[in-house]
DNA sequence: GTGAAAGCGCTAACAT
DNA sequence: ATGTTAGCGCTTTCAC
């Protein structure tokens, strides 16, 4: 251990906290009336109100929440879990996917008066089960995921992808995969792509499900081979391979991929740094899109193309579905679908031709 | 809006929760015996805890956490917040440094029985005032930071860094600034750089303030001209621009750095691909140092050094010192100093020389 | 306009 | 070995 022990602190404070039943005494009033005055209710005059803040602030006075909650009977808290990378289960935070997805959720939910605990990937019943959890979100589960299994067992509301649809007390939000992906290859064949390759992580999310299916089909349909290369992990290392692998086909010239679709997350610069180390020059050679919502990819030379997920969107849909099925505000919806987001940049256009870039989102820093 | 509305669910399911009382009747036994059964405690009978135990899994019967917690007369609940970042209070999470901050953070509270609620940075009383707090976390706060004046005011332990030292109620947990700069500057005066660049962020922040004032230290000892460039706001774009204005100095030639050290959130590859724009050779011209817990940096080519500040090791001990002083064990420091570390890699190593390595700390993927 | 009392669901003294 | 009772701190009928 390299830490140095310093000082030692006063022993934690322990002055008894401030009650409201104190306030009432110190006031000359009764607890109810101290209530009132405090939360606005009732009928007081303006005199008393005054007078009760004006001791409360004084003493220093402060409500204690978790007997608020026992009486409101619901303590306002959200769990948060990523059902996938349960083997790794606090790196998601470091994906820039997921750490927008996190923090808008946690954003939207705190606007509506909710917080939100952070949980680890894939835990289940014992780490949540102290918890007074009014709804757990979960994040890209797996199929069949235990999570979600777990939560519903335990009769909490949750919250997911589309993969839960039709499931009782389960609610979704979720990206249409396929069309995301149709329109990035849409886009990579406007440029002239004939052999898109793509590279995805070994993922049972719903999302990478879909994402093969519909390359697969946009492949037959175009009489493209399926060039396919596959990340083992998560992590820039395994996707950085998985890029090389995709760029060095087994067959000769004329075999190379045009274009490259990566579907897992990586750092954008990477990419482009390995297809030059492999004799691609971008976008001349090869056309580049990276599905990702690192800020990185708009500062590269050339700046890459990335399809969004529009996290903050997401979350913004989920929690909002979220809060008005604990409000039991009725008739709301069980689902929302969302659209990805391509941001047409120069790593996917193929250049001496005419632009009108059609779907360039706006530059973000 | 592009979303789509779906079908319409169910009403919430508002089956009435069985409650202790409910398996008390069910099992014609008192609450207590209940209760007592459940826990482990007591002395009861096997029989009749197993009777117990067997009615309440049978039920589906779920502690409600809110009642025990006010029983316990504590929530075990963490808030975390940032001091820094007030403007754009949920960005932090993109940072890897602060992404894996907040997930060992979670980790280790966890692991003692806690929870962790996020909280967005620079926020004040009123978002957190509903929540039954036992302890705030104020990862990196600026020079008298309002969010800690106001969780201490709340008078709720707050754990920090270095700079809240001395105040009743506050401990902290830092890493060494000046040790730091020491480690790195010294590793790129081995290598052969006489005048080695600054890029750092406009911040109050107190680990800022500490790099800057050694950095000029050592300037000074060295005789080397101090060669600082700032980046107005956190984020990859201003930073980059940050780097390149130091790569782009007003006068002549001969008065170029030779190496580079950013101590500001960027992504390596993009230092790298900057110092290549501006005609420098890495690590042949210039020797580049990252502070970055970026995991990109491993693979550029050349590899990039990084400083590593070690978030994980700061959550641990942070963590374990907050759980020792919730839990009364008296005598535990206020405070406690970790130091940095050095991964030495190719983009700081100046070719042809020889090297025992070091430092390189352990391959990560 | 103000207060007394009940009760949210649970645990732990203190009987028996 | 099991039950009775008090009470954690707050809000809220309901009576005065």
């Amino acid at each position: 251990m390299t830490a140095s022990s310093r000082h030692f602190g006063p022993p934690p404070q322990s002055a008894p906290r401030v009650r409201l039943v104190d306030v009432a005494r110190e006031t000359g009033l009764s607890k109810t009336t101290v209530s009132a005055a405090l939360n606005g209710t009732g009928r007081l005059s303006p005199a008393v109100r005054a007078k009760v803040q004006e001791a409360a602030r004084r003493m220093g006075y402060r409500p204690n929440a978790t007997a608020r909650q026992l009486r409101a009977g619901r303590a306002r808290l959200i769990g948060y879990v990523i059902g996938e990378f349960a083997d790794t289960p606090w790196t998601f935070l470091e994906s820039p996917y997921f750490a927008r997805l996190t923090g808008a959720t946690a954003a939207t939910a705190l606007r509506h008066g909710y917080a939100v605990v952070l949980l680890p990937a894939g835990s289940l019943q014992g780490e949540w089960a102290e918890l007074p959890l009014d709804a757990v979100v979960v994040a890209d589960p797996v199929a069949d995921d235990r999570v979600v299994e777990d939560v519903l067992a335990a009769r909490i509301p949750v919250f997911s992808d589309r993969s839960v649809e039709g499931r009782p007390g389960a609610y979704w939000v979720d990206v249409d995969a396929a069309a995301a992906m149709r329109t990035a290859l849409g886009h990579l064949g406007a440029e002239g792509a004939r052999r898109p390759a793509l590279v995805l992580p070994t993922s049972a999310t719903r999302f990478h499900t879909e994402v093969l299916a519909e390359y697969r089909a946009w492949c037959a349909e175009h009489g493209a081979p399926e060039l396919i290369s596959s990340a083992e992990a998560a992590g820039n290392g395994p996707t950085v391979r998985a890029v090389e692998a995709a760029l060095t086909p087994a067959a000769g010239p004329g075999k190379a991929p045009d274009a490259l679709l990566v579907v897992a997350e990586v750092s954008p610069p990477l990419v482009l740094e390995a297809a030059r180390r492999h004799g691609y020059a971008v976008p001349d050679d090869l056309l580049v899109v990276c599905m990702s919502e690192d800020t990185a990819a708009l500062h590269t030379e050339p700046p890459v193309t990335t399809l969004s997920l529009r996290p903050e969107a997401i979350a913004e849909a989920g929690t909002e579905l979220l809060v008005s099925v604990l409000e039991e505000e009725r008739g709301e919806p069980a689902g929302v679908l969302l659209s990805a987001r391509l941001d047409v940049r120069a790593s996917s256009v193929r250049p001496g031709r005419d632009h009108a870039s059609p779907q360039a989102g706006p530059a973000r820093t």
